[in-house]
DNA sequence: AATATATATCGGCTTTTCCCGATATACCAA
DNA sequence: TTGGTATATCGGGAAAAGCCGATATATATT
């Protein structure tokens, strides 16, 4: 994966506040339907009425985010969850620490 | 500053590599006249013709740079010396390990 | 099969970024 | 003061990102 796809898909209010949400998703998404957050996450629905934005503008930014290894995406049914992908997230402090 | 704003300082390939190349400015701009790189660091000019982008262009990324406290300037006669700012490198890396 | 729900994709309008050439500003030297 | 060099700023055309509504696809239910 490319730095500059990284630092772009983080260069958006929105998907910063996602990534964040995320970090803890029972505090943050306590309408979460059979919630499974610590195996699956959250689905999109969810996360598009906590941000306000459009649906398709969600389901775009959580594959840029996905794209960019930051999130992972699982399939259960009609819904998609998303959740943190860590070793993305540890990947992208040592880029820091070590190319930057 | 603004995170956003810091990624999207990040999100230009050109930017990247001249962040990369003031780590080692000896290696990188072995033409640098009255070289004095350690305290001043690398003059517009020399990152102009390395990055090979107009005059503008690169005046422009080493504000943008700069605004994100990733490099800070000193004027010396008629140059303008960048180099990193290990600071606001530094607090980055925080940001990404503790915020993110 | 028909309908309903969740998500993804498409087309498009608006705003921002990329990058340039031209010009302005700052400093130096004669 | 005049001219030369280094950098910053301005104006703008092209490309990308932001964000939407409409539509397509996948799955579930009846």
């Amino acid at each position: 994966m490319d730095q500059v796809e990284i630092f772009k898909a983080l260069s958006n209010k929105t998907r910063l506040q996602i990534l964040n949400w995320l970090k803890d998703p029972a505090l943050n998404f306590p309408e979460q339907p059979n919630a499974d957050f610590e195996n699956v996450g959250v689905c999109v629905g969810q996360i598009q009425i906590k941000a306000g934005l459009s649906q398709s503008t969600i389901s775009e930014y959580l594959a840029i985010l996905q794209r960019a290894d930051l999130v992972s995406a699982t399939r259960v049914g009609q819904w998609t969850y998303y959740k943190r992908n860590q070793e993305g997230i540890a990947q992208l402090s040592k880029i820091i620490n070590s190319e930057l």
